[in-house]
DNA sequence: CTCCTATGTTGACAGTGTCAAGCAGTGGTG
DNA sequence: CACCACTGCTTGACACTGTCAACATAGGAG
């Protein structure tokens, strides 16, 4: 986590950790198949933190309106607080949506019974939740990359949804 | 582009680039100042693409509403079938959003330009195209990675522009 | 005690980005 | 013509990387 703190996954090389850890270049290989080994780990954790955010903005939303554009902002929140953590997280070469680690697949399905559960109750289809999962994806990874602030990505959400709502 | 189209940004090594074109080593730098002066030439030839496919789809739509929607269409499957290049254009390691190249800055302009004259026309407000840039920057990314079909990206994608559009 | 497993070690290999120095043409200028 | 700058390329080196193989060591299970 605090390697990807600082560092892009891109950038992370398994002899820097060992070094950090004050062990011997090839001590990583005991506790993780291969560098991808490493990165799955560390998507697996963000995707942990990924989901814990999202679910605790939307368990504390007052209202079923507040808890789609709270979850959402809290999508947003993460990419941008957490650039790298949210980049691993959807790199294919990392993990391939296919083929999911036992550990991967069912943060996932969380996440997307999340997004569902609360558009849902907030009068969407259930098919619509793939447009908000899309919306607050792409928002944070423009922000997390730069091309605009946070308040903008936050603001943009949420109208946004509240359009997107019925009524 | 025919590297993009086969290999990700980060699997590209100049050496390799070298060895294709029959030269030495070295020979790229000659051409390039470093591996990310190939990767940003890579990036703004994608962006160039991409930004000439939206502008095709805008300008051959029908209406207005339409011209929404193909436009992010368009950009979706650029995202779907060119992952690799896609990638490059977003990569913030090859280029910063605050500091574009001389050939970068206008296409990103253009392409928010594209967008908001769209949006505009169809009766959306000038501050609502963050919001359908992410919405169809999202979904292009997350069905580019694997996490639903083309077919699935492009149905929500031009449900939730319906939906956002007023009346 | 013996054996196995987990964890660590050193050593090697190919591949990479990058820097430095030098070489061969080519075009323009005096 | 001679000269010079320059562009494109070359070879050679360096530090770094991921990965494989072989070996050491400790601690618990039988």
């Amino acid at each position: 986590m605090h390697l990807l703190a600082e560092k892009a996954a891109g950038e992370i090389s398994l002899r820097e950790v060992a070094r950090a850890a004050d062990v011997s270049h090839n001590a990583p290989y005991h506790h993780f198949s291969d560098r991808r080994g490493l990165l799955k780990v560390l998507a697996e954790r963000s995707m942990a933190d990924l989901v814990a955010a999202v679910r605790d903005a939307i368990s504390t939303a007052s209202d079923p309106a507040s808890a789609v554009t709270d979850g959402g902002a809290a999508y947003i929140r993460y990419a941008v607080e957490h650039p790298h953590g949210f980049d691993v997280i959807y790199d294919p070469t990392v993990c391939i949506p296919g083929e999911p680690s036992e550990t991967m697949a069912p943060l996932i399905v969380e996440l997307e019974q999340l997004l569902s559960e609360a558009s849902v109750a907030a009068g969407l289809e259930e098919q619509s939740v793939t447009g908000v999962w899309g919306l607050v994806h792409g928002l944070g990874t423009l922000c997390a990359a730069g091309h605009f602030t946070l308040d903008d990505a936050l603001a943009a959400s949420a109208d946004a949804l509240v359009r997107m709502l019925p009524g």
